[in-house]
DNA sequence: ATTATTCAGTTGCATATACAGTAAAAATAT
DNA sequence: ATATTTTTACTGTATATGCAACTGAATAAT
């Protein structure tokens, strides 16, 4: 059995850690970078979705949205026609970094692409799109409370 | 630019905390299999070769091994030619629960592989492999101090 | 129309994670 | 041989993470 899981694992916190390293001279602690990214692609986002697109547990992203709000780099609307859902968007503030994470997380994956053909990238891309594909019905299944069988 | 970070990030996220659930049932917290796992696999290495085994930080790296040698998976070994280290083993308990963590790692790496022919798995793990040396490389040099440039 | 169910967001509590700094042993340099 | 640097493990402190349980709003079921 070739161990994809444990390859992906490592990449993972190796390059999340950098991350987390690299953002604190913006004032960002650790994982809010990937919250603001998202703000900032899809402004108007709820939590919900935001969630579902990092794959983190609804309190971790409540007290992560909460920080980027106290600290400036988002903000929460209300929605007229419904009155559970609170839109994100980003402020002033959380806009001016964001092209800074983007040129830190292209230099990773310039790095962690180093020594691949354009062919070889564009591979690994829709492979690994297939895999987070798989992979994500499990997690909602599992999320929800589903036991998976095996 | 193909963002095979974020790809790899859900993934790495999703999976883990599915692993976290369901290994809740052999009293297993947060992250300890993938310690153990590697203990049993490799009896005898010491906690700086199994943090860069796992690509975390060396104080989380103690407390997680503190805590499974506390609740009896592992145990910790004087060496008698080198008063610094501490070989770690897996204790009976540990052995015992190593087949289950296995049979759930194997079934999600068949889950991710769904749908892949044998060569395209194949495929996927070797690119993977490149990407994870690629990056391990950045790795070790920012949480040594270093800055990269970019 | 009322009740039940799902959805979206939050909070309490327990726990993991990591940076910075410490200490002691080992390896290297002079 | 001694001084310096590196290696290995650990601690203090701050912070993130997630499960379980809860709220109120929206939707579905009867």
């Amino acid at each position: 059995m070739k161990e994809i899981l444990r390859e992906i694992g490592m990449i993972a916190r190796a390059l999340d850690s950098i991350s987390n390293i690299e953002f604190k001279e913006f004032d960002l602690t650790k994982g809010q970078y990937l919250y603001l990214v998202r703000i900032c692609e899809n402004p108007g986002i709820i939590q919900e979705q935001l969630l579902e697109l990092i794959k983190v547990d609804r309190s971790t992203a409540t007290r992560a949205i909460q920080k980027l709000e106290t600290n400036g780099f988002v903000e929460k609307k209300e929605d007229l026609n419904n009155k559970k859902i609170k839109k994100l968007f980003p402020t002033e503030k959380g806009k001016a970094v964001y092209p800074f994470i983007i040129r830190e997380n292209d230099h990773s994956n310039l790095i962690a692409l180093d020594g691949f053909s354009e062919k070889e990238a564009e591979t690994a891309f829709s492979l690994l799109q297939r895999i987070r594909k798989n992979v994500e019905k499990d997690w909602e299944l599992v999320k929800k409370g589903n036991k998976r069988t095996y």
